[in-house]
DNA sequence: GGGGTGTATGTCGTAGTTTAATGCAGGGTC
DNA sequence: GACCCTGCATTAAACTACGACATACACCCC
């Protein structure tokens, strides 16, 4: 297995996206109460459970994930080491959204009391815990934008590259490639594409030297390249049979 | 205009998708440092700004967008009375979508440097504040799940319920009959479809009994069978030429 | 009058889904 | 070893939901 850790950052170090400041990397570190290492597989939470406990991920990737009434799946976002899991089941009551680890998982747990406990004491970890639900939501507003106004080709792309900044920023991997464990069928319910178009995308990427996925380990030749893809790709024409 | 108002409620009194507690309605009421009108269609923020201010909807609906770099927009949720604009500005360093009056509004206005004074001597405050993030959240992230796995039909009709309850939750509109002053696009840019296809559908939910919408108001006469739609709505077949 | 904006409907092409078959690896059991 | 699973990637063929385009109509404002 591929080293994916995170070890001196109970949260994120650092992250294209969530850039956090070097004062606000351990505030979560002075309460943890626990550690938990899970299988792959695992299913850490499920929506609709009241969990009296949350965690950051400190080892190991998983996805966060809905299931709707019609019975398909859709992943939210993809959970890498740095990431809070399960503080909805506090805030809100109960998980809006299931998460599972695609990988073998190490977990730094907390207390779901213990945080309204340190609100009132230490002010400035509310400031960071705003900052950072702020900052997902951030990200998500991206992931609408996306599903809503780009095509397959720049969806997919899209979220390669997306996943390949936030590995890089945190070090994981090297230049060109990181690890990413998911199955196709994981990235397809992401960008809300069916398995076969995915697949299908994904080849076109590859042909086009742009992104290689496979085994597990992502490759991404020129970065700038895919982002341009990403962003304004002209809806290839699908492969045609040559006769 | 019909009246769109939340006079006593400098933030929403109580919604179906955001519940609030009693006790934290008017917490942000005690530092308000003024009022702004603006005219249907202002902009009142731009992404990229960086507002030295952010505000609550006192009166009056808008929307959050999103512009894409290939030129097309994604409206990201409605605004209504109660809502909170323009946090990220203060959260993020910059705003990260642009907001719009689609009616006349009013709005109070709060002094951004203030929130951080208030979040040090005033602990619920920011508690409170972090809650309604992750409501946020939870609702962006159900917007996800619709766009990323629902068909047109589906979507149009879940947008239509949800917009219904929460103006509904807020005392806004009466059984059945709310007001929606928004224009087609907007529903379309919400929706991820072409502004074509939304008239269709809308035409056919209409044609049903369903749902019906125009002129600024939005009646749904039985709200289960439209909620049956939203969630499991088999596709029905576009209306043909009878020859 | 003309121009701008918003709603409404029709035709047609295509980017996507669905279903299915195939291949291919690992893992157990005899 | 040969056997049969089960999980995942791959490719093909048939169908369709949706977008692109064109057009018409109503309204408002200068």
């Amino acid at each position: 297995m591929t080293s994916i850790s995170c070890e001196t950052c109970p949260l994120r170090r650092k992250s294209f996206f969530r850039p956090f400041e070097e004062e606000q990397i351990d505030f979560l570190a002075r309460f943890k109460s626990g550690e938990l290492t899970v299988d792959p597989g695992t299913h850490i939470l499920i929506e609709g459970s009241t969990a009296p406990q949350f965690y950051t991920v400190l080892d190991g990737m998983g996805l966060r994930y809905k299931t709707l009434e019609n019975g398909r799946r859709q992943v939210i976002n993809f959970l890498f080491p740095g990431d809070l899991v399960g503080l909805h089941a506090g805030l809100l009551g109960e998980m809006k959204h299931s998460v599972e680890a695609t990988t073998a998982m190490r977990l730094c747990v907390f207390k779901r009391d213990d945080l309204w406990t340190l609100f009132r004491n230490q002010p400035s970890l509310a400031y960071d815990v705003t900052w950072i639900t702020a900052t997902e939501e951030h990200f998500l507003g991206e992931t609408v934008a996306t599903l809503g106004q780009r095509t397959g080709t720049q969806r997919v792309a899209w979220a390669l590259l997306k996943v390949y900044q936030r590995l890089r920023a945190l070090d994981i991997g090297k230049e060109g490639e990181v690890p990413l464990p998911y199955r196709q069928q994981d990235m397809a319910d992401a960008l809300g594409l069916s398995l076969v178009h995915t697949n299908k995308t994904l080849a076109r990427l590859r042909e086009r030297q742009l992104a290689s996925w496979g085994e597990g380990r992502l490759r991404i030749p020129d970065v700038d390249t895919l982002a341009e893809v990403a962003l304004a790709d002209a809806a290839l024409p699908d492969m045609r049979p040559l006769l």
